[in-house]
DNA sequence: CTGTATCCTTGGCGATACTG
DNA sequence: CAGTATCGCCAAGGATACAG
């Protein structure tokens, strides 16, 4: 069977860089997976909670592709009750000033919202 | 009448602000409309232009929404050819710094395909 | 605990055609 | 030129069950 193009992001040509970061962070998940792991290292169970609602199923995608990336790093613990820690990579904290850039700017966002006095 | 919202994101609690700004600036499309009219205001057919590929449908989409959410500004100059120009609001321009770092984090990631040469 | 496999729904997006 | 309307595709994500 012929492997279908996942050419679903239909690319807009790499004359905007936005395009090759969004690729990263582009998830619905992934720019809070990369956030809480840039405030400290978590384990997948951790991260879980954190992200209150995902499955395990995106949550362990989104984690695998991070490190294939070379966002986050993975390290297993092979102890009794075998724990695996994700943190971020050397690469992966270069991301933290654009997250905490959009961090801060949802805040602005929110602060906006409430002084114009639409109910959030 | 309440404007539906559309939740496009499965909305992980707001504990984090993320949240509140990847809403905005998630589409596969939106962060690049907002950086090419942070580089200059544009009308319509530009916009189209520039993103090469995407749709009237969801260009209009997008911008509608961003006027919405504040982020854009739309002006038509009612003249014998009908014109529309769209440009960043102030509360726009507070994307900027975002954008701009997802950019620079963008290219740096695309230096290190190149070094640890990883076909672009 | 840390995932993997399968099924299903949602909605973002493209394509096309049409309007002021 | 600047959109709107309608259709259909398909990847992302949720739910559940299962595995190491």
């Amino acid at each position: 069977m012929i492997p279908r193009r996942k050419n679903r992001v239909p690319a807009p040509p790499d004359a905007c860089p936005l395009t090759a970061c969004m690729a990263i962070i582009g998830g619905a998940w992934t720019p809070n997976i990369i956030w809480y792991l840039s405030q400290a290292p978590r384990r997948f169970s951790e991260l879980k909670y954190d992200l209150q609602g995902i499955s395990a199923k995106v949550l362990a995608e989104r984690l695998k592709r991070l490190e294939q990336d070379g966002i986050v790093l993975r390290a297993s613990v092979a102890t009794s009750p075998p724990t695996v820690e994700y943190r971020l990579s050397p690469l992966g904290l270069e991301l933290k000033p654009a997250i905490e850039a959009i961090v801060s700017v949802g805040e602005r966002l929110k602060q906006m919202k409430v002084n114009s006095g639409v109910a959030v």
